[in-house]
Order: structure tokens, then C-alpha cells, then sequence
DNA sequence: TCAGAATAGCTGGTTAAAGA
DNA sequence: TCTTTAACCAGCTATTCTGA
């Protein structure tokens, strides 16, 4: 990865970063506010692709807080690096270990899709990268496709399937993650009707660095 | 069977249209 | 006139489809 020092960034999938004098218009795989991680003058890091098809080279990937923490803001990654933590058991479900981990399974009897299915158990992921205190807060923004998926869990729990809600604090400072009750209400409120009915919710850390980002540690979820 | 093309999904800001 | 709702848009990846 590359360092810079973020200029802005703007319609939500581009970020401007100033590298070695010049700027340069990257990827942004980010499509939420990125509250606390987008302030211009931050230093980021980004990658570059080898993909010649791509309109932009570069993908923004780290962005270093006004604290001095890291954030992964790559969502489109955060998956990958979930699966390979329920692959190596960092993330244990108590699922079958030999089981497969399906990516993007379609919810069943409606549209739109969980980011995972292992022995039979439907997971939803969350990247957390709105740090306050320690504590990491989810959403970052009114959500209210956030919002159809934890319903959507809690209905698939209803029918009998198990069901988790993980967060994946993709931020070095976030030892805890709470809903953000004052971002958005209606999504805490969903997540603890979803808890009484059953719905899983746990919550890892990751450690953050240009050289290794990965799942490492369980932490605390609270409501 | 493989390669390439098409499509779905991700998310929230913006704009236009509809209704009160 | 104001509020609400719906459609569209952005770039990328993963999945599905189609044709050779």
C-alpha cells in the first residue's frame, strides 16, 4: 500500500488524495457517511489494482483518525477478511468446521442477500468504523437497508433458522460496539426487537495496519 | 468447459413526481 | 406550498447467463 493525505472525498464512491505533490482520484468502496474517517488532511492508504478495466487504479483502503487510530474503510473487503476468520475458526459460530462458507446466499422469500450462510447459518456483517470513546457505533447514518436486514434476520429466525448479526469493528480504537441509538433509532430499535426474538449479535475486532488487516479478537456488544 | 458479457447488489444523496 | 415517496446515479465485485 501507498500513504497520502486526503484532500475530500465526494459522490461517495471517490476520494481525491494528495500523493507525492499530485493529486490523485482513487475508488472509494464505501457507500456509507464514513463519519470520522473522510476528514480532508487525514492521512490514507490505498491500493492499486491490476485490473486494467477499472476507471480509477487506486482504492482507498486506510484512513488514519483524528485519534490516531486506523480505520479499514474497504467494505468491499471486509467480507473477505471475515470469511478467512470463519475459515481459520478466529470467528467461532460453533458451526461445523468442515462446513462450506457461502457468500452473498439470497435472503429466503425475499430480495436481497445475507453475506453469509455456514452449516445452515445465515450471518449478516456490519463494518463499524464510527469510533467515539473506544466505543465503535453502527450505523453511521440513517439506514434503513441496515435496518430490512436485521428484520429480515429476525424473520428468518422466526422460521427456525439460526441467525447472527456480526459487526466487524474494522477500526484499531473500537474495544466495543453499541447500535448508534441517536443516528438512528429505528435500526437500534430493530436490533433489540431481533435480540428478544432470538437474532445472534456478536462483534470482533481487527487489527489495522498498511501491512496486515484481519480479523483477531472477540469484543463486547451491548445495547 | 471456458471465456466473455450481463446482471444484481451494495448505499445514501439528489432530483422529480405525487399527494396532502 | 410543503412533505413524502420513488427513481436514478455513482464504481466495483461476485454471480449468473450465454455462446463458442
Amino acid at each position: 500500500m501507498q500513504s497520502g493525505l486526503l484532500i475530500r472525498r465526494y459522490k461517495r464512491f471517490l476520494a481525491d488524495v494528495e500523493v507525492e505533490g499530485q493529486i490523485k482520484t482513487m475508488h472509494c468502496a464505501n457507500t456509507g457517511s464514513m463519519l470520522g474517517c473522510s476528514d480532508p488532511g487525514s492521512r490514507v492508504w490505498f491500493s492499486t489494482s491490476s485490473n486494467v478495466k477499472r476507471k480509477y487504479a487506486h482504492s482507498l483502503e486506510i484512513v488514519e483518525t483524528a485519534t490516531s487510530h486506523r480505520a479499514y474503510v474497504n467494505t468491499l473487503q471486509i467480507n473477505r477478511i471475515v470469511e478467512e476468520a470463519l475459515v481459520s475458526r478466529v470467528i467461532d459460530i460453533g458451526a461445523d468446521p468442515l462446513s462450506d462458507v457461502t457468500r452473498e446466499v439470497a435472503i429466503p422469500g425475499e430480495t436481497g442477500r445475507f453475506d453469509f450462510s455456514v452449516d445452515e447459518i445465515l450471518i449478516e456483517v456490519k463494518s463499524v468504523t464510527y469510533e467515539h470513546g473506544g466505543v465503535g457505533y453502527f450505523p453511521d447514518a440513517v439506514s434503513t437497508r441496515a435496518t430490512r436486514h436485521v428484520r429480515a434476520l429476525q424473520r428468518c429466525r422466526e422460521d427456525g433458522i439460526r441467525t447472527i448479526l456480526l459487526f466487524c469493528a474494522s477500526h484499531s480504537g473500537v474495544n466495543k460496539v453499541m447500535t448508534a441509538d441517536r443516528i438512528d433509532p429505528v435500526y437500534a430499535a430493530a436490533v433489540r426487537d431481533a435480540l428478544e426474538q432470538g437474532v445472534e449479535v456478536v462483534a470482533f475486532g481487527c487489527t489495522v495496519s498498511p501491512q496486515e488487516i484481519a480479523v483477531t479478537r472477540s469484543i463486547p456488544f451491548a445495547i
